[in-house]
DNA sequence: GTCGAACTTCGACTTAACTGGAGGTCATGG
DNA sequence: CCATGACCTCCAGTTAAGTCGAAGTTCGAC
């Protein structure tokens, strides 16, 4: 219960669990993929700097827009696990990034658009539609659950 | 092997999963979750309608995208299974969506910027930025695996 | 120095979305 | 009429991302 104190710019995992919303079990899960790390105690207790809640928000924020977990752990490794990422971390995680997030919103857009566009212009088969179109090329791409071997040049 | 002819515009499930790229394990897979459905022959084999076609499509280019098949399934359930969708259908599954859309984008749009932008504006720790606040307002939005129960508005 | 909350590891379970195999049935060109 | 390939059902396994519980250890306020 009481005042948990703990060394000012070091946090325990419930502190980090309570802060970030997320729950402890699952910041030991991201620590076993190697998303986010920690110190230890004497008592081999975790200890997070400051700077694992920046990472912990930036890893819900990509999920929550469709990226796994192993994309994000690899655009993450780009930036320190225990400092504050610099400017110049930011951007090499950006650029890497960008292309990625532009054709997804890209593609979110052509569905959304398909939905109204397609009636518009009245081809209700959406066979001359950009949702068709884009299918194919993307084919493989696809849906997201298991394997996903060969996932195409790696980049994200 | 020879040429599989079926009455022109009912499919069996192999011309319906080679013309669309989706395994037909997937396709009886999508029957079972109701997002897909057929009729059948004497022998008990299904034979699709052409629409489906469309349907599939229309499936896959949603979970390209992040939506679940339960989200797609109701979002289906509007439209009519074995025929051809007309204009009001469309545009009834239209609304329905379009918000959901809506805020998806938003919020890639907001984590492709925040690369960029938290940089521009000197706040590395991105908390004045979109990619903290909105985590706190989609909050149980969130991660896509299971439970998500209560959530909790946690604040990040 | 002790007591309870908070922490530790480890392994089993869950959900979503498939994937694959076994064992049997249907359809059709020769 | 029969071989062969496409189809059927059922069920078990896989991957991703967690979630839960047991059993034991550490921390820190009293």
């Amino acid at each position: 219960m009481g005042g948990v104190t703990a060394l000012a710019h070091h946090l325990t995992i419930g502190q980090v669990a309570e802060r970030s919303g997320v729950p402890h079990t699952t910041l030991r899960f991201y620590e076993d993929r190697g998303l986010i790390s920690a110190e230890r105690t004497a008592g081999n207790q975790r200890r997070y700097p400051r700077a694992t809640l920046r990472r912990i928000a930036f890893i819900r924020s990509a999920q929550r827009v469709g990226l796994s977990l192993d994309d994000i752990a690899e655009a993450l490794s780009t930036l320190p696990a225990h400092s504050a990422p610099t400017k110049a971390d930011w951007t090499k995680l950006s650029k890497r990034w960008r292309t990625e997030l532009d054709t997804r919103i890209d593609a979110l857009q052509r569905l959304r658009d398909s939905l109204t566009t397609c009636i518009g212009c009245g081809c209700l088969s959406l066979r001359a539609c950009g949702l068709f179109n884009q299918q194919d090329q993307l084919a493989e791409y696809g849906p997201g659950a298991p394997k996903l071997k060969a996932a195409s040049e790696g980049g994200i």
